[in-house]
DNA sequence: ATGGCTTTGTGAAATCTTTCACAATGTAGT
DNA sequence: ACTACATTGTGAAAGATTTCACAAAGCCAT
């Protein structure tokens, strides 16, 4: 039911997360019940998409009703692969790193940070939240020891592939890096890159060309 | 030349912007010509892609040759609209707006923050870098002076889509916001979101589908 | 139970994006 | 000047994604 044959577009995969974040909205209104229709409105896109979207993992809905919220969620969040916990460890505890392990908007979603790792022995011991900084020395022995699946870098550009190298090595597989530098992993491996940079000059694109 | 009558695709200009860093990079080694086919391999893209994006807005290369590094980077500058400088506010200088508001990795690319604001009392004269938080009551006034053209958005959720109102009321075409909140703005206006619980969540079902 | 109304699920069509493949154009060596 | 070679620029083909449109299914009022 919840496992494809085909290939799903990332496209599909984030709006799904999008629906999510409606649906909780949904819910805490106490909306029991919710259209694809409704769904569209809230997610700047159309029914069809929404129908569309679900279709590709089964059929949750009711004809002539709609979706139930509480089920949907649950269907979402299981497609997703959100039911279980997500430890997550944090590489650099600079600025943004130390921004990110205080976040706790993570944590609502499953995404626990059980770790932060930093190479500058002057960083390591600080408390961040409940977390004190480790030794980046210690990041191959805590993968192997507590089987973290997700490593969040926030390292200089140029350590960020070393890094990726060395998480890799030690059996992670995937990876989510605000470094502005270009990554390669092996297959089997997933990396997702946040470029702000990036995101700003879209921006400066599309006011220098009109919208 | 630069200003195509098609719309492009938004892939399209995120590819340019990545072009555009890698070109920087075999600047910085001194090379000065460089192939579709170079590029495409440092983005993990093909040659062909890389001489399609270019093609949307000219002809940038020699035949045989390639493309001279220094002056593709300048033609992708001027297609991005990177000639000229871009004034930034930041809203809500809390952890990761005041992260930002230290980021040097912007300015590289013409991105300039010109001020912060934060509506906490106890945050405003807070010194970040060269910049001290402002009130966010000075926002409207100091929209209309200095015309920033866009605003980052490092506010709560809930904070975010009434803030997008007071911009986009005082003049503001562009927002990129942090906050985990779907936004709303008139046509005209870009809003871009980056969502950090929906990257690892993409993660999470790449994780969980196998890859 | 029936009929009218709403909404899903989904093939088919339309649209958008990427890849292919090659003529055109230029370089470089002789 | 000629030849061999490399690489661009681009229509056309292939592939992917979105939108359309409608039959099927279920609710609700009577
Ligand atoms: N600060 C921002 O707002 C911002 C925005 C976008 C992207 N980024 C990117 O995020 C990354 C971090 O930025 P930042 O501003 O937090 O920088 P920062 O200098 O404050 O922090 C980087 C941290 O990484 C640590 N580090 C360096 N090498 C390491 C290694 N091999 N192992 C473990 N730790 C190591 C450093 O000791 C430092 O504490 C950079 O790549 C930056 O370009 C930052
Ligand atoms: N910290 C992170 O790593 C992280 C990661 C992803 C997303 N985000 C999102 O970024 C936003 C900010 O996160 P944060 O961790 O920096 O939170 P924070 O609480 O540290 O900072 C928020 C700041 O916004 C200010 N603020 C509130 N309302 C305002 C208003 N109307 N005008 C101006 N300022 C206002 C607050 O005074 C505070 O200083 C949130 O929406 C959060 O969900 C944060």
């Amino acid at each position: 039911m919840h496992s494809p044959t085909k290939h799903i577009a990332e496209s599909t995969v984030r709006r799904l997360s999008l629906y999510l974040r409606f649906l909780e909205e949904f819910e805490a209104r106490g909306q029991t019940t919710v259209s694809s229709g409704e769904l569209a409105r809230s997610g700047g896109t159309t029914s069809a998409q929404v129908r569309k979207d679900l279709s590709f993992f089964g059929s949750f809905g009711k004809r002539g009703l709609g979706y139930g919220v509480k089920d949907l969620i649950s269907s979402i969040r299981e497609i997703l692969g959100l039911e279980q916990p997500w430890p997550v460890i944090i590489i650099g505890a600079g600025k943004i790193g130390a921004a990110l392990a205080q976040y706790r908007g993570f944590t609502s979603r499953g995404f626990h940070v059980v770790g932060v790792y930093d190479a500058d022995p002057s960083k390591v011991g600080m408390q961040l939240g409940a977390l004190a900084v480790r030794s980046d020395k210690e990041i191959e022995r805590d993968i192997a020891a507590h089987k973290p699946r997700i490593a969040v870098l926030a390292v200089p550009a140029d350590a960020a592939q070393p890094m990726v190298d060395r998480v890799v090595a030690a059996g992670m597989h995937a990876v989510l890096s605000f470094a502005p530098a270009p990554l390669h992993a092996p297959h089997g491996v997933t990396i997702r890159a946040v470029n702000m940079a990036t995101e700003l000059e879209i921006l400066a694109y599309s006011l220098t060309h009109g919208v």
